[in-house]
DNA sequence: ATACGTTCTTAACCTATGTGAACGAAAAGC
DNA sequence: GCTTTTCGTTCACATAGGTTAAGAACGTAT
């Protein structure tokens, strides 16, 4: 729970009371999973928000071909789940599995309410959460089209320098928007131009 | 103003009260501008939300090649503007312009907070936007991994049937994330199938 | 140790889209 | 009206990435 409070402190940029945390602490349940399990169907409703204390998830799609697209990576400190569910309660769009042993912390929409009618600051730091996920996925648009799949990979393994360590090849290609081989064919190429 | 009104009852299926559209009224400027006008450039601060309520406007970016990637197009009815500067107060990363004879009405920051703070329906009416936008930012990473240019054109033409007759083609490219003699070479391709 | 499945690599070939250039048509300016 | 841009089309050629298939490397279970 103490990387839930210092996540929330550090993106409002205040500190919670004793009293504001304890509360918080009541509406969040730990969870233990293994390496690659699913807890977010599409199809199935989902009204859970999840942080990641530990491990490592992927949020994807599964498109008409039978692919896998990875639409987010989630690590320590990251808050995921199918926003669109959580909010609507209609039917996930996203499936969400593990990539390591994990633990989440999750949070039910109807504690999220209270959340955010007691806790003000709450509601503020999910606000500002979801208006920057909003703005990086816009952003991963332009640059999906204005740069190629190499400078794509250069770009993430510089923000995520452990990615590659932490996660199968052919999901980092799938979150690249390439196949598996055009991926080791450009680590081909990095190494030969080195 | 009348389709400000019915814009934000319609998805948060609530009534505004006559005294609650009173003062929303008082918090939007009318903006008329011609086509071509740029009202929020890349690097400067614009603390402005904006309502489209005639004409169109696009989205973009300009890459270091200096070429234009277009975001989202917005018509009649949309809610646009660059969230990240209107929120942070930060520098704006995207640039918007008419693409006709347009009228806005815009609402500044400061006012935007007071009308959340007195109007609780306006800022679930936000909220829900920002969230619904958010959703469709991920899944067309998902569709413009998953199909091609020829499906995205359709599927686009599907959802907007009036923007080829609204928006130059070069524009529709870069929203396609091809170039404008691709997407010639696959509208001919089209007309040839049929 | 062996066998099996999974992931990664390599290579030959294919296809969608990019590039550059030329041309005509439409729009904008004078 | 004419001239000048801008926009859309077409073509020949280039290239990034997809496809298919084979094998190597690795982990795990037996």
């Amino acid at each position: 729970m103490q990387n839930i409070r210092e996540n929330i402190e550090g993106k409002i940029n205040l500190k919670l009371t004793g009293t504001e945390f304890e509360k918080l602490s009541d509406w969040f349940v730990p969870i233990k999973l293994e390496n690659k399990m699913q807890f977010v169907k599409e199809g199935q409703v989902s009204r859970n928000l999840y942080f990641v204390d530990s491990g490592a998830t992927h949020t994807f799609i599964i498109d008409k071909k039978g692919e896998t697209h990875t639409v987010q990576f989630g690590f320590e400190g990251y808050w995921v789940g199918d926003m669109y569910s959580f909010f609507s309660g209609n039917a996930a769009v996203f499936n969400l599995e593990t990539l390591e042993p994990t633990i989440l912390f999750a949070m039910k929409h109807v504690d999220f309410e209270k959340a955010c009618q007691q806790i003000p600051k709450f509601e503020m730091f999910f606000r500002i959460l979801v208006q920057k996920g909003y703005l990086s996925s816009l952003q991963r648009i332009a640059k999906s089209f204005s740069e190629d799949a190499e400078q794509r990979y250069l770009m993430l393994i510089k923000n995520h320098p452990d990615l590659p360590q932490r996660v199968p090849q052919y999901l980092v290609a799938s979150y690249l928007g390439i196949k598996p081989q055009s991926l080791s064919r450009i680590r081909q190429n990095l190494i030969k131009k080195k």
